[in-house]
DNA sequence: GCGACAG
DNA sequence: ATCTTGTCGC
């Protein structure tokens, strides 16, 4: 899932793309496009985004078994993050991977593909700073809904064979922002 | 009070 | 998130 937006404008285009997990090939591509009319808060990510990827997600011919958001789970102020909101109304397992850092702190992972450092705060662990390049900045995993957090980081690798971003997320992105460019206005 | 702040 | 070319490095 991701959403790719047009400057000076509330024009933007919601991208749901998925992935076979055994192939890592494209399955299904659903674009929904649309105004987004909420703004831009930290923190509050899910009310803005929210709307036009759960219209994406329905244009699908088939729901996925997994969503992988692209942004925070339950590593969120308020312990609900877009990924929570995402799966809880699915009622599907979700989780997601933030390319920066938000909340937590952690420790640097160790600097080859597959490990990863805790993400926490005081006792609470709330995800993982996950390397899935070899020396390449990490990505945050956190989960989602119905799914641990052991499967959302072995998920995350797997499906980023070749780029930090995983494939999922990254298609969604590249499509997402294709036919932003394709139809403006 | 100040700084930081997913996309 | 978005505006942008080349360039440094593995």
């Amino acid at each position: 899932m991701d959403i790719s937006y047009a400057i000076g404008s509330d024009h933007a285009v919601a991208a749901a793309v998925t992935i076979g997990v055994q192939d890592l090939r494209v399955r299904d591509v659903s674009l929904a496009t649309g105004p987004v009319r909420f703004p831009y808060v930290p923190g509050l990510l899910a009310f803005r985004e929210l709307p036009l990827l759960l219209e994406a997600l329905a244009g699908l011919p088939a729901p996925p078994e997994m969503v992988m958001c692209d942004g925070y789970g339950i590593a969120h102020p308020r312990r609900f993050g877009l990924a929570c909101h995402l799966g809880l109304l699915l009622d599907r397992p979700s989780f997601g991977v933030a390319k920066t850092d938000f909340v937590a702190g952690h420790d640097e992972p160790g600097a080859r593909r597959g490990q990863w450092s805790v993400l926490a705060e005081g006792d609470a662990i709330l995800g993982r700073a996950v390397r899935t390049r070899t020396g390449v900045k990490p990505v945050y995993v956190s989960v989602g809904h119905r799914v641990s957090l052991g499967d959302a980081t072995d998920l995350t690798v797997r499906l980023s064979p070749r780029y930090r971003i995983p494939e999922p997320t990254r298609q969604a992105d590249i499509v997402s922002r294709q036919e932003l460019r394709r139809g403006p206005s």
